[in-house]
DNA sequence: TGCAAAATAGAACGATCGTTCGATTTCAAC
DNA sequence: GTTGAAATCGAACGATCGTTCTATTTTGCA
């Protein structure tokens, strides 16, 4: 009763007596449709109108879902965010502590930036859109970023624990070089349309694992396990 | 007398018998405008309106001179191209062929990218924003940027000819993890805001190296001749 | 100094943007 | 089936965008 002054968008997560169920549903359906939009022109260049086009809905309608692009766009980021951990992360916790998790992360981050086609990004594009853009929006996508961050800085820790990185090993600088390689795949993959770049990235990560391997002469049983992935020959784009 | 039919953007190298001595001037002067403003908004958030205010111009005025507002992103990017080769390019040519020439190229790149304050990379940013926006903005980006990597790769190439690199390292795949390094740095510094990204960036260069250096064991001259660069602890924003 | 050309200004255009508001349709519970 | 709320629509708003057109000013050379 004292939520009937506030709009649609912020009862979502209510126990309200009355089923929001529609509404719910087109608003999935919406997110859905600006995610993709999102991955193609940027958040910034995420319209309504061509929001409402896409959903065959009108802008007003589409609008009433959020209450303000601003708020659009950070539901996008948190979308994205739900999904990229649902597709990356948790499948890659699955997997023994140590390199070989370390090694399912890297794998399925991979893929999500590069091989798969419709979604690039939002991590990437909106690091870049909004490096000089304060507000909202940006602090969602900073927050997102750095919890994404911290549960790879907090895998490679692990993989120094388990003996399977020098003990000496900064995780921290293992990360930069880490995302520095799904940086450079995205970029020659979707920008240049380089075919390589993935594999260019596995071996790139292979060689930073080697460098923080305890024994440079010889490879642990870690780097050994290499589990089959059946990469078909990467088509970047299209 | 058959140029005449052209608008003034398209006349300007031409040896004209009147010199177009103010309009290049002011040409200059709104380019130099929009490049500071492309590379804080992005090439898509560049306004002929906001330039026009920056300049103190009519809108008209400021359109003049490039005839569009794609010609006006084209000239950005060439414009930055010119000082990016000026700054980077050219100056690292001046040292010793091999890892020393290798280094002072990343030196460069990386000043240019973290430390400058004003100057966000325009390659870094365009990369992303016209990975999925075809067009003749895009095709000038990427002719600039392949070319600035096979200037970057010929010197890997040169690196290895000189004995400093391993005889069976494939240069395009040292590119790969150097560019990396760089999208990381330009990454952590101006989205993320983190102060240690160039010290962490150099560290990773320096593994980089080390992997491909000839002898695992011993560090050859090349690595040890390592020039007092001043990076002043640094500031990556503001 | 005068003259033609170049450079710039100013106003207006159609389009699109996010947003607001009131009317209307659809829905879920009784 | 009725009813009240939720969901959606349609039209309009002010703002900004790139662009066009016509004056007006400024410039460079005779």
């Amino acid at each position: 009763m004292a939520d009937s002054t506030l709009p649609a968008f912020a009862r979502e997560a209510l126990t309200s007596p009355k089923a929001l169920m529609k509404g719910q549903q087109t608003r999935a359906t919406i997110l859905e449709a600006a995610l993709a939009l999102a991955s193609h022109m940027g958040l910034e260049g995420l319209s309504i109108g061509a929001l409402a086009e896409v959903t065959q809905m009108s802008k007003s309608g589409v609008f009433a879902h959020f209450g303000s692009r601003e708020e659009l766009q950070i539901s996008v980021v948190r979308e994205y965010h739900a999904k990229f951990e649902e597709e990356v992360f948790v499948p890659a916790m699955r997997e023994p502590r140590g390199v070989p998790r370390l090694r399912a992360l890297f794998d399925l981050w991979l893929r999500r930036v590069s091989v798969e086609i419709d979604s690039g990004c939002i991590y990437i594009s909106g690091a870049v859109e909004f490096d000089d853009r304060p507000g909202p929006v940006r602090d969602a996508l900073v927050t997102m970023v750095q919890t994404w961050q911290q549960a790879l800085e907090r895998a490679i820790h692990i993989a120094v624990e388990e003996g399977h990185l020098r003990a000496d090993t900064d995780p921290a600088q293992v990360l930069f070089e880490v995302h520095g390689l799904i940086l450079a795949l995205h970029h020659d993959a979707r920008f240049l349309r380089n075919p390589g770049a993935a594999q260019r990235a596995l071996a790139a990560f292979q060689h930073v694992l080697a460098h923080y391997t305890a024994k440079p002469g010889e490879l642990p049983r870690a780097l050994r396990k290499r589990r089959p992935v059946p990469l078909a020959q990467d088509h970047p784009q299209e």
